[in-house]
DNA sequence: CAACATTTGTACCGATAGGTATGAAAGAGG
DNA sequence: CCTCTTTCATACCTATCGGTACAAATGTTG
């Protein structure tokens, strides 16, 4: 009961994710924030907390939306078909019309004053946490006989991991989607499997 | 004539280029900067002008200071030899020890507000024309004989650069050097040359 | 030594940052 | 219809942002 909440809160954590991966959470003010989201500043701190919180949550929606394919990605047959997918999917999301260009777990918080050091922090624990994910799943698809015996696993995924962050960089340099396809054609062209 | 400076332009310079290096245009305010170069506010302004041009001067500076080795690296006999060095020198800048982690390229502004935005496209312009010089290095390569004919030049710098970016975002994250230094051998592994 | 040019330190500027106090507005439940 | 709970809009808070006015200090030059 009380006052109806006048917005869709998962609309306006789109809203607020655009922001965030345009700008980068330090460059996100809090105008530019409830510009966007077409809600008055106290209304957002009442649905999502401090602007911390919201980035946070808009990261979550991040990652279980528009980069979502990652986890269906690691679930592909074979090693080989796990890393096509992964960077062709990439080389997609990192240069979709509708978003900013990049890859908000890269370019959120690189490089930033101490206010915003938790969040750089959460940022590197989610791609270091990707990482893991790729090595677990190559250790798998080794045991399958998956991949040749002279592959370091946790090699492989850094690989991958640095392949992805370059294109998301270059991405947020304004590369297009076929100059990062061929990126991937280049890493794809000589991989150990 | 007049009173004389009491620091050293360069030295100052330096100082600020850390300070950038570790937080990032945005991040890094002018009380972290005149804080770093031992310096008053007024100080910096006569001697460099704005934020901006300061970071641009520091920018140089990186440029001819600590990521000088790719010019160097572009001036070795052979593709490979180029190749070689650009990834190794930068598994060792990423990581030096008296260095922040990265590099001031990718992440002195990725993603920014709108007040950081023409140093967020200088430094596109940077890595763009780091590009082309690679593209160029790998037109004359070819030219001798000393690349595949099924080897696109500008395929291959874009992808190198890739990984050059990736490496720098690893870092960033606190990647050690040997960590790098093995996606380097990943990279390395299997070019086309 | 005196005149001058430049830098230095202090103290300040308006604008904006993130965040909140407060009362009116809008429904749900009795 | 009246009460209660929650949200909404305005207006404001302090701290910090990048940037500067001004006068004392420090040399060089004649």
């Amino acid at each position: 009961m009380g006052r109806p909440r006048s917005f869709d809160i998962d609309r306006a954590l789109d809203r607020a994710l655009l922001v965030f991966w345009r700008k980068g959470y330090e460059g996100a003010s809090l105008s530019d924030l409830t510009k966007a989201v077409g809600v008055n500043r106290p209304s957002l701190y009442a649905a999502f907390g401090d602007k911390e919180a919201l980035f946070r949550k808009a990261l979550d929606r991040y990652l279980k939306g528009p980069a979502a394919y990652t986890q269906e990605a690691l679930r592909e047959p074979t090693a080989r078909a796990v890393v096509d997918r992964l960077l062709l999917g990439a080389a997609d999301l990192n240069t979709a019309r509708r978003n900013p260009g990049g890859c908000l777990m890269v370019q959120g918080a690189l490089a930033c004053g101490e206010a915003a050091d938790s969040i750089r922090q959460e940022l590197t624990a989610c791609r270091a946490a990707g990482e893991v994910a790729m090595r677990r799943r190559f250790d798998r698809a080794k045991s399958e006989g998956d991949l040749p015996a002279n592959v370091n696993p946790a090699d492989l995924a850094r690989y991958i991991a640095a392949v992805l962050y370059g294109m998301a960089v270059q991405a947020a340099g304004g590369a297009s989607r076929s100059k990062l396809q061929r990126v991937v054609e280049m890493a794809l062209r000589t991989l150990p499997m």
